[in-house]
DNA sequence: GGCCAGGTGATGG
DNA sequence: CCATCACATGGC
């Protein structure tokens, strides 16, 4: 096993991501260490890195571990932590605008991804319309049963291994009759090659609406909830977001939830860092009093 | 019990 | 093309 330390440009907020994932149960958090264990595949087969904090929020730095091949697994951890963006120019940005006490209070949130793209696409589609306990359940049975875990760690369900499901196979976990047919569905796309996620990372935001729109499952919401925790895109607006729309309700005290109309005028000055917007804007919901 | 949840597709004007 | 509705189920 090898072991590399990583330094980041501040502001950088590490215990608060993990604090963050520690809700999600299929994440292996260690918040007494600082650490997490990441599921990785390179070429299909398993790894496992652990990446610790060993830094603070001015002056991040952290000890990752793992015992594949060093180059991919170290820009993969860079890329999924985003560690390799200038949090600080984001920060100016948004201290000239109606977010400016949101993102002080916030300081060093990090745009983090989803681990692999098929997670992503899978956790979108199960986590439609559901409140987040009830979809973290449901995804956690998902994996748990049709995943695999290593070295204490739950690696996604192949999708070659959903691909072959029955709808009544994921009805027994409760999942509905319209998110099991899209969940096999689409697993049926990745199996045989239909739909190829690596090649999402070379496209542009217009092209991936145009490849995903059309598929049945896959609405305005989960394109940009993809382009955004799965990609790392940084101006995505999910305006259908009920989320964001409780959250600007909440900021800018108003009486009710925003039009449409509201949020375009409202996040007008927030590009193109609109993604960082709906990011400190959720985690305003989840942690502001 | 009723309303809402980090939506979407189908239906009817 | 827009407004409305069913979908499944848990949480409050």
């Amino acid at each position: 096993m090898w072991e590399k330390e990583l330094v980041v440009e501040p502001p950088y907020q590490f215990d608060q991501v993990l604090r963050r994932l520690s809700n999600d149960p299929l994440k292996a958090v260690d918040l007494n260490n600082r650490e997490i264990k990441v599921p990785m595949r390179i070429d299909r087969n398993p790894y496992v890195a652990i990446v610790q904090s060993t830094g603070t929020t001015a002056a991040p730095t952290f000890r990752v571990r793992a015992n594949g091949p060093e180059e991919p697994i170290v820009s993969d951890i860079k890329r999924i932590f985003g560690m390799e963006h200038q949090l600080q120019v984001i920060h100016d940005h948004f201290s000239q605008t109606n977010l400016s006490s949101i993102f002080q209070r916030h300081i060093g949130t990090p745009l983090m991804l989803d681990f692999h793209l098929y997670h992503c696409l899978m956790k979108c589609i199960i986590h439609q319309q559901l409140n987040l306990s009830f979809a973290y359940e449901l995804m956690k049975r998902f994996v748990h049963i049709y995943g695999e875990l290593i070295e204490g760690v739950w690696f996604d369900p192949l999708p070659e291994t959903i691909a072959d499901l029955e709808t009544d196979d994921l009805r027994k976990l409760q999942f509905s009759q319209r998110k099991a047919e899209y969940v096999i569905d689409l697993s049926k796309r990745i199996a045989d090659g239909t739909l190829c996620l690596e090649e999402w990372h070379h496209l542009t935001d217009l092209e991936m609406e145009e490849r995903l729109l059309p598929i049945r499952g896959i609405g305005p919401w989960t394109v940009q909830n993809v382009l955004m925790n799965g990609l790392g895109r940084p101006n995505l607006f999910p305006v259908a977001d009920i989320g964001i729309q409780n959250a600007i309700k909440r900021h800018f005290d108003l009486p009710e939830k925003p039009t449409k109309e509201e949020m375009a005028a409202l996040s007008k000055e927030w590009e193109p860092y609109l993604s960082y917007a709906s990011l400190y804007l959720w985690r305003s919901l989840e942690t502001d009093k």
